[in-house]
DNA sequence: CGCAAGGTTGCAATCGTTTACAAGAAAGTC
DNA sequence: GACTTTCTTGTAAACGATTGCAACCTTGCG
């Protein structure tokens, strides 16, 4: 369909070899051009004064009729830095667990749209939650100047170590003691009182808690659904707590494995929407009704969320303010060598899981 | 050792710069360190026979201890081609539309899989429909050498000039006439038959259409809804087919729509999983059963379907051989200077909303 | 001892920009 | 006319790697 030049070399696949000798064009093309040097040409597409107003216009308008652009990859070097922010997405290989989580995919969304915003390119990269150190060669590579990392997961002290070598790191996840890199994340404990507290508020008392523990992020929603509790003065069940990681699987698992062992239980607080939607399949296919006869709250927010049915109540993570905040934190970093963590404000929405609308 | 600057000039105090300047190591540090010339450590690194083999050892057990790793911009430049592809997610301005579709989000998490194990670098961004010619600009500032598309929505005109350009591109999409950049995508026209033809095989027969046929993708879906439908003898009623984005509210309102004027359907063949979710939202809150009443199925098979109550009836699209496939088409484009187009096999997945499993 | 062959290494040019510095021209000042 | 000032431009040295070529050091051989 498509065709230019022949000249087809082995195709090994292992490398791309230069074949197309499209010579692109440079700047000592349009100096030749314009009857000018290229220290001309540079000044005038960078606006310098320094160039008479008729020369810059002059090259500025035989560039842009060439279709020229800059060698950026040249100018980084002369100019020792560059635009481009490593965005990387750990993934733990003993879950197998890929990057399917929606709102993690939304997070990088709003993250392309805050660095496009600022001027930066984004390198996307998935890691070995196991080994982050690869992380740090997008600095040591002068591929980037700094990285977003999505999910801080069990890796805090990996995350500290990387932080020591002065990788320019911010982190999406829970701020924790001892912390010597930078997160941005959203109320988790706030998040996990709200979603916990509307629960015992429409007299649901007998609550299963979905998440995995372990994790920091998850760990702070737990201490909330804790929290909630106590201020209730009502008893939480620890046999409620199901560790679950955040494959859907898991979360339809520890549903129907409650059910079967005959445990009662009036609500359930899912740690993303994900899980909430699954566990209200596990609940709607075993005939337990939702909400009338168990309440389910999600956390996210997820967009699917509102459309689900019952449609789901949820926790909202302000997802294009976190994007924000990573990359403002980021360049703040770069800029002062210094940044504080930040915690963004979690809030409530209440749809159909929890209560009847009529 | 330790402060390697020594004797090191910094003639220029000029400027107080708030920036401590914190030098990376580079090839010549090695050098100096190793009592060999940059020549020879460059060869050394680089696996050449051309050094001693004792040589070449110290130098890459030293560059290994000290951490160094290349500086890759550099290398770039002196070797004249790079390893970084740019994916770009066009969004459409007018409708707001924001990459939320769970499938083009996934399908970016199998390309960064597939790129990865190619060795190359992912720059993502997102760019304006309405001028896709920032795409060449990744290209001709030397930032990528290749271009995968997702989604071809309405651009195929300046899909088209792109590929004159001699930009190496891949779309994901449609194949259609008149082409001539390089498309890898499913099968739209056997997924849209498989799908209606499971909704007609149950003796649904009055079958209401959710898409925007004005994007090629959903086009071939509804030539397969047609196709379906003649080849079982039953006429298609035009009302039923109901122009609708890929956003979650417009299936709602589709079908919200449809009811309220009373039009009778007893299935929904959606064109993507998230419309069918809303599709099913809509029936279900208008006291519609579903598989009962109205079977509805979807397209995509995105991980939610499964978990979704009723679980999803849907057309499997292989996301990551499709991740793969593109990466493998622009590789080829890249190496030989053509490649062919690509349609992949879409299958049909039978759950729950098209009919009952007791 | 002279010379060729083979194995290692360094010198210096190169990739496409930016920019300090010098140089030339035009204009103003005394 | 000599000098300074102000504009404008070009020369050449970076940025951090790779590599053709030449030089050096061993050997081996006649």
């Amino acid at each position: 369909m498509i065709n230019s030049d022949g000249d087809a070399e082995d195709a090994d696949g292992s490398g791309v070899k230069p074949n197309a000798r499209q010579k692109r064009l440079q700047m000592a093309d349009i100096a030749r051009l314009a009857g000018v040097s290229t220290a001309t040409v540079s000044r005038a597409l960078n606006g310098s004064q320094l160039v008479n107003a008729e020369t810059r216009m002059r090259v500025v308008d035989l560039a842009r009729s060439l279709n020229y652009s800059i060698n950026v990859g040249a100018q980084n070097l002369r100019l020792g830095h560059n635009r481009t922010v490593a965005v990387v997405v750990p993934y733990e290989r003993a879950n197998r667990q890929r990057v399917s989580d929606p709102f993690f995919l939304s997070l990088l969304g709003s993250l392309a749209d805050a660095l496009t915003d600022h001027g930066y390119d984004m390198l996307v990269s998935r890691i070995d939650a196991a080994d982050l150190t690869v992380a740090a060669q997008h600095i040591n590579t002068g591929r980037a100047v700094g990285v977003i990392l999505i999910g801080q997961w069990h890796q805090h002290e990996q995350l500290n170590a990387l932080a020591s070598q002065k990788i320019p790191l911010v982190v999406w996840g829970a701020e924790l003691p001892q912390q010597r890199y930078v997160t941005v994340g959203s109320d988790n404990v706030q998040g996990g009182f709200l979603a916990t507290d509307a629960l015992l508020r429409r007299d649901r008392r007998r609550l299963c808690f979905l998440g995995d523990t372990s994790l920091p992020e998850v760990a702070q929603r737990f201490a909330g659904y804790v929290r909630a509790h106590q201020e209730a003065g009502v008893r939480y069940d620890p046999a409620l707590c199901i560790p679950t990681s955040f494959l859907a699987e898991s979360g339809r698992a520890a549903v129907s494995g409650l059910i079967r062992h005959g445990a009662q239980i009036d609500g359930v607080f899912a740690c993303s929407d994900l899980l909430a939607m699954s566990a209200i399949s596990a609940l709607l296919e075993a005939g337990i009704s939702v909400p009338t006869d168990v309440a389910v709250i999600g956390y996210d927010d997820v967009e699917l969320a509102a459309h689900f049915h019952p449609s789901i109540s949820t926790v909202h993570q302000p997802i294009e303010e976190g994007g924000r905040s990573l990359v403002k934190a980021l360049l703040e970093l770069l800029e002062t060598g210094a940044s504080r963590s930040c915690t963004l404000p979690a809030s409530l929405v209440e749809r159909a899981s929890t209560h009847f609308v009529s």
